[in-house]
RNA sequence: UGGGGCGUCGACAAGCGGUAAGUCACCAGCCUUUGGAGCUGGCAUUCCCAGGUUCGAAUCCUGGCGCCCCAGCCA
C-alpha cells in the first residue's frame, strides 16, 4: 500500500529540473550533427579504489551517466586500480553501492584497468619500438632533478637514446621482476623542454613488486595513470572522456600516446570540480576524519561522503537534482551549501509523512479533560500528497508539548502557548494555559491548562481563531526515542581558512553533533524502520537510523525546516 | 621570466553581435490547523578594466589586471 503510493508519487510527484545548456552538452550535440563517432555518445565514470565516493564525486557521476542517458548512448564503470599499493576490494564495493543508490547502471559494462594490464604491455612494447619510449635508470630524485623547474627546461636522461632492442629487453625483464623496486621506469620519449611539464618524458611504468587485489602477483610493473587512462578510455570506445580540469594539461599527453599508437581517441573535455561551503572535499582530509576519530566513520552522517549522506536521510533524487541545478563550466566556484538543503527539502516535501514528535517534553495536563478518555484523531499524513492517506493518533489529558513552545513571559509576535493565552493542538483542540507548575529550583515542571470541546479539529467552530499551532503527543501512548541533531562539520564557510600553523581540523565544529534522549514520538513510529524518513511537525526531516533497536527508535536530523521564527527571534 | 585554464548579481549559472534567463540566498506582502509548504512582488541600466570595430558589444579586436592549476616512480 506505501509502496502503492510512492510509485505515484515517482512518476507523478517527481520534481523536473529543466536540463540548462552547458557547454559539453552543446560539444556533444554539434559531434552529434556532425555524425562525429558514427553519432554515437559513450562516457565512463573512472573512479580510483581508494576510498568513499562524495558528493563531489555525484556531479561526474550524475552528470556522465545523465548526459549518456539523454542523448541515448552508454555510460561503463571503470575503476581505474593501477596503484596496487593504495587500492581495496572494499572500495570498490562500497563504490559500486553507492552508485546505485544514487540511481544508475553499468548493466554489464563494469571495467577495471586492470583488465587492460595486457593490452597497455602490448602498447608500451610498441612505442618502444617506434623509438617513443626508453627505459630510465635515473633514481627518482634524479628523474625531478633532470625534469627542469617551470621556467628552465628539463635535461635528457643519459639512457634516453637506449637501443630498441636494449629497452624491449629491460622492459621485460622489469615486467619479470628482476630488479628491485624504484630501480628503473619506463619513460615516453617527447621533449624535455616542453613548456607542459607532463610531456617532459613522463613515467609509464614503475616497478612495483606489489600485490593487485584483482591481478595478485602478476605484475612487477604497474602502469602510471597518465599512461593507463587515456588507452583504457580507448579501449572501451569511449566518445567524450569527461574529467576535472585538473587534466587539462594532460589532454596533450593522452592525445599524444594515442597518436603514437593509431587508435581511436576519445575527446576529453573537462569541468570543475565540485566545492562547497562548510564542507571539507578531498579524499584525504575526509580520511584524516575518519582515521583521527573526528567522526564515526565514513558514514557518519556529518560526512559529505555519499553513504553519510544516505545515512543522514538524504534522497538519490534531490542529490541529482542538485547536480543540475549547479550547472556545469569550468570556472572554479564555490556552492552554497543552502542549495543542497534546499534541493533536500524540496524533495523531502513531497514525499516524507508528516508525525509528532517531541524532542523536549513539557508535561501538560489537560484539566477539564476527563479522566481516562482516549480520543482517536485522524490526522492527515502528507498535506503536500492526498494519496498519503491519514491515521489515527491518541489524544488523552495528560500530553507532553515542547518546552519552547511555552514561555511565561512571551515577547511580542510570540504566537505559542503562554499563561492566559489560547492555541490550537494540531489535529486536536484548542487549550489554553491556566497554571505553571514549578520545582524548587523555579523550573517549569507542568502545565496546567484547559480545552475547548467546541474547537475539535474538522469541526466547525464559533470562528474564533489562534494564533500557533502546536505539535504534541500523548504521554501514555508515547515512545520514547533518541534523535541525533546535526550542524555542519566546520564551522567556517572555507574550512582551509586557517591562522598559520594549523590546518582545517581548527575548524571542526564541537558541536556538529548533539544526541537527544528522552524523546517523545507518536505510537506510529514504533514500527518505524532503519532509512524510513519522516517529517517531525515544525522540527524538520528526519529519517531512522540503522542503530536503531527494537523498542528504541533512533532518529537522525536529516535538515531543519525552514525557521522563520528563529529568524524573527534573532531581530 | 614557462605552460594550461578562468573572469556575468551575495552564491551558482544562461547568454554565441540586436539591447542581461533561471535557481539559491536575501527583502516585502498574501495565504496557512506546520512561524513548514504555496503564491505575488523586489533584487546586475550592467557583464574584471581600458581602448577600438559596429547603427548596435557581455558577446568581435587590441592591451592591461586579477584568480586557479602544473615541477608524484599518486590519481
Amino acid at each position: 500500500m506505501k509502496a502503492d503510493r510512492k510509485e505515484k508519487a515517482d512518476s507523478g510527484g517527481n520534481i523536473d529540473i529543466a536540463k540548462s545548456s552547458n557547454f559539453i552538452r552543446e560539444i556533444i550535440e554539434e559531434d552529434i550533427r556532425n555524425n562525429k563517432n558514427d553519432g554515437r555518445v559513450h562516457t565512463r565514470f573512472p573512479p580510483e579504489p581508494n576510498g568513499y565516493l562524495h558528493i563531489g564525486h555525484a556531479k561526474s557521476i550524475c552528470f556522465n551517466f545523465g548526459v549518456a542517458e539523454e542523448y541515448g548512448g552508454l555510460c561503463n564503470l571503470r575503476f581505474d586500480d593501477t596503484n596496487p599499493t593504495k587500492e581495496e576490494t572494499e572500495y570498490v564495493d562500497s563504490i559500486m553501492a553507492d552508485i546505485r543508490w544514487l540511481g544508475y547502471d553499468w548493466e554489464d559494462r563494469l571495467y577495471y584497468a586492470s583488465d587492460y594490464f595486457g593490452k597497455l604491455y602490448e602498447y608500451a612494447v610498441d612505442l618502444i619500438k617506434k623509438g617513443k619510449a626508453y627505459v630510465c635508470d635515473l633514481s627518482a630524485d634524479e628523474i625531478r632533478e633532470y625534469r627542469g623547474t617551470l621556467t628552465e627546461p628539463g635535461k635528457e636522461s643519459p639512457y634516453r637514446n637506449r637501443t630498441v632492442e636494449e629497452n624491449l629487453d629491460l622492459l621485460e625483464r622489469m615486467k619479470n621482476g628482476e630488479f628491485p623496486d624504484g630501480s628503473r621506469v619506463l619513460r615516453a620519449k617527447i621533449d624535455m623542454a616542453a613548456g607542459n611539464l607532463n610531456m617532459r618524458d613522463p613515467v609509464m611504468y614503475r616497478i612495483l613488486h606489489a600485490s593487485h587485489h584483482r591481478t595478485k602477483d602478476e605484475w612487477c610493473i604497474y602502469p602510471m595513470y597518465d599512461w593507463a587512462h587515456g588507452q583504457s578510455d580507448s579501449i572501451e570506445g569511449i566518445t567524450h572522456s569527461l574529467c576535472d580540469v585538473a587534466f587539462e594539461d594532460h589532454r596533450p599527453l593522452y592525445d599524444w600516446f594515442l597518436i603514437q599508437l593509431g587508435v581511436h581517441k576519445p575527446q576529453q573535455i573537462e569541468f570543475a570540480r565540485l566545492n562547497l561551503t562548510y564542507t571539507i572535499l578531498s579524499k584525504r582530509f575526509l580520511r584524516r576524519l575518519v582515521e583521527e576519530g573526528y567522526v564515526k566513520g565514513w558514514d557518519d552522517p556529518r560526512m559529505p561522503t555519499l553513504s553519510g549522506l544516505h545515512r543522514r536521510g538524504y534522497t538519490p533524487e534531490s542529490i541529482r537534482n542538485f547536480q543540475e541545478r549547479i550547472g556545469m563550466a569550468k570556472r572554479a566556484s564555490v556552492v552554497d551549501i543552502a542549495l543542497l538543503e534546499h534541493t533536500l527539502r524540496e524533495d523531502l516535501n513531497i514525499r516524507a509523512d508528516r508525525v509528532m514528535a517531541v524532542l523536549n517534553p513539557l508535561k501538560v495536563v489537560i484539566e477539564n479533560y476527563p479522566e481516562g478518555k482516549i480520543e482517536k484523531l485522524d490526522a492527515i499524513n502528507n498535506p503536500e500528497d492526498v494519496s498519503a492517506g491519514s491515521r489515527k493518533i491518541p489524544f488523552s489529558r495528560e500530553i507532553y508539548i515542547e518546552a519552547d513552545d511555552f514561555m511565561e513571559d512571551p515577547p511580542k509576535k510570540f504566537f505559542r502557548l503562554s499563561p492566559g493565552n489560547e492555541v490550537r493542538l494540531k489535529h486536536a483542540y484548542f487549550i489554553k494555559c491556566e497554571k505553571v507548575i514549578k520545582d524548587n529550583s523555579g523550573k517549569i515542571t507542568e502545565l496546567r491548562c484547559s480545552y475547548d470541546p467546541a474547537t475539535k479539529s474538522g469541526e466547525a467552530t464559533d470562528g474564533r481563531r489562534v494564533k500557533g499551532t502546536l505539535h504534541w503527543v500523548s504521554s501514555e501512548h508515547a515512545v520514547d526515542a533518541e534523535v541525533r541533531l546535526y550542524e555542519y562539520l566546520f564551522t567556517k564557510e572555507d574550512p582551509n581558512e586557517v591562522e598559520g600553523g594549523k590546518d582545517f581540523t581548527s575548524n571542526i565544529n564541537p558541536d556538529s553533533l548533539k544526541v537527544l534522549t528522552g524523546c517523545k514520538v507518536e505510537p506510529s513510529l514504533a514500527s518505524a524502520k532503519p532509512g524510513d524518513r519522516f517529517q517531525f511537525l515544525r522540527h524538520g526531516y528526519f529519517c531512522v537510523d540503522p542503530d536503531t533497536t527494537e523498542g528504541k527508535p533512533v532518529f537522525n536530523r536529516t535538515v531543519g525546516l525552514r525557521d522563520t521564527w528563529a529568524k524573527v527571534k534573532g531581530k
